[in-house]
DNA sequence: CATGAATGAGTCTTCATTCAT
DNA sequence: GATGAATGAAGACTCATTCAT
């Protein structure tokens, strides 16, 4: 096999491996399903990665660079966040972030709350985010001549219980919601963006 | 034993299967472990318990009983929920229930974010709260003669992911959080009612 | 089960342990197999060690033990080593103890042989028995008032290499030694008490 | 590559592969780690050798070839090995042996301690070790004109294991025994030459 | 109620060996 | 000769659960 062909079996691996890890849980998610299921025997999940493990830190550190690849590409795109318009173009993009990477998540939620994790990539994750955010309104302010809000912590607060963390939930919890009250993927997306737009946006906004 | 000592082992079961499930995980905590932590021998679990999951059944199902009680009481006691002070000692009470419940909740999430969970207990315990929820903004514009938002889904996603959902992230995240950013308990919490009031409460009342 | 036939399970796992690590060496012997052996489930060969490799610790230490015992009944029987009869018991006392510990023999050699066993068994084990066997002669040199060797070192290589070490080989490769030249057990081992007479005893004789 | 090269990259496999035996045993020795520390392609490793087993093998006759070239010199240089100068000589030579392919001899005696090995090296190397010694002993006695025992079985009794494994276990052991009793290793060699000469030599000679 | 002993079905990981280029 | 990728067959250890007393 040349590089190609090698390069696209460890992805065809993490990408097994995140469904799985998403669908079961990461301690009960087998090796040897992920191999079954990848297509690979599963000595070559050992010949790429060094455990189970490693694979869940692979999938981890993938989210955090696909985080800092979308903020990047977010902070040149959209300019002053505090107009409306441009609020619904980040929220487009982070929602579509959020839900793309909706498996991997919900794992980095589930294992981000056991003990052990020192600093759980919920938190790595979170503090990437929020700053970013923080930095936009900044800019957004400063833009528009508004005072910019001087408590650091209440901002770091606000944006990460208030503003990211629904975001999260609503791609660990979108699918079950549209099942639990029958509605589709569009009408909750766009309740989710309502809901959001009056709480959030208008806690940023000038009285 | 008597029936006393017998109703205070099961307890003590419970204690310790709840603290070893939210510390290290659900799958990887030890029918062993909790025996040893518990002070109990192994096969005692099992005179009590059918099995380890039915362990977690019943913690969720005590998680699910606590909730009917808190908002039983809260509606009771609280009548006007948009009024500021009112607002406050709903907030104190919720944030009660929810850091009481710290423990448990992270493992609900955990385990509610899997797809086996048919109907998992983050969304029946959500059902529970918003709808008392939105039945006390229902009656407190009753109360004030205002308008009462007329769609119940929009109401729905907005209590469930803007409203719950940063009160349960709080309970998962608050230690992390603590120690991330340097913050105590208290000061946490203080910015987070802001966060919570600026934001959420806002949305509630009428402009 | 009662204690009596627990002590007998966790007796009969060593055995079939003790018996599998001489045929086919520590590495290969294989855990399912002494569980199979041994008539025991390979659960609960676990639950009375906690590794494979306590299970060879256990036997090591069994035999350090045994060791101690031969040789303080040895003392005490035995007081004048240096006269020929007495040395003729000495020897038969060796050659049994050594003769029934063949098995973990081979294993401890094997074992200590490599490079991680930072104080190997053999080197605990032989320290031991050539400080016994200098005590011996000393007081035996006492008795009839000779005068006793004075360089402990020179004592100790020649009881360990020229001493014991044949004892120990003898256990090693008596059988091969039988079926390559053809020679009973018994004639075998009457060949080595005639060598190692004129060899060992000769040495500590007065000249 | 030339031949040269081929033939010093399969030397390099061999001399790996013989320190990591003799380290960790050959069970325990892993191809990986032979090819990696030897720097070669793991597969090229079956390119030179059909197995694990047939490097080990090769190591075995390699042995064999090496003892059967020092004692034909051995047999050449010293005649009378009765003579004590000689006699020394003829020591020095097999220390010299015995130490130089120590770490092999290790490997040998753990894996020919085994069951499985039928016609083990170890008494494949011994008999033509004790054999050529018993003939330079009958060429000595014609010599010198003294008595050759008559006693052929007795003789390989002797040899073997008062004369031979003395010094394999030398071998084997003479690096702890360093460390373990704070001695050099010229001291040692020194304390057991006295040793061997006190008994084994002295068995040899008429009283 | 309580316990020490026992078990079946996993579950991760390893490793000698081979294949394709 | 040389190599990266791939594989089958194990192997140590685990764990929820049950049994006998």
């Amino acid at each position: 096999m040349n590089k190609r062909d090698a390069a696209e079996t460890k992805a065809r691996i993490l990408t097994t491996a995140e469904r799985l890890f998403s669908e079961v849980g990461f301690d009960k998610a087998r090796v040897d399903d992920i191999a079954k299921e990848a297509g690979v025997n599963k000595a070559l999940i050992y010949y790429y990665f060094e455990s189970k493990d490693e694979i869940l830190k692979t999938l981890f550190s993938n989210l955090v660079e696909g985080a800092k690849r979308m903020l990047a590409e977010s902070v040149e795109k959209i300019p002053d966040v505090l107009n409306e318009d441009n609020y619904k173009a980040l929220f487009d993009v982070y929602i579509r972030f959020i839900m793309e990477k909706r498996k991997i998540l919900k794992v980095a939620i589930a294992e981000s709350v056991k003990e052990s994790s020192s600093i759980s990539v919920v938190m790595e994750l979170g503090n990437l985010i929020i700053n970013a955010e923080i930095e936009n309104i900044r800019k957004a302010c400063e833009l528009k001549g508004l005072d910019y809000p001087e408590d650091k912590n209440e901002m770091l607060v606000t944006e990460f219980f208030t503003g990211l963390m629904p975001f999260i939930c609503f791609a660990l919890f979108a699918d079950q919601w549209e099942s639990y009250y029958h509605i589709s993927e569009k009408e909750l997306c766009g309740y989710f963006y309502e809901a959001f737009r009056k709480t959030h946006l208008a806690a940023h906004l000038p009285k």
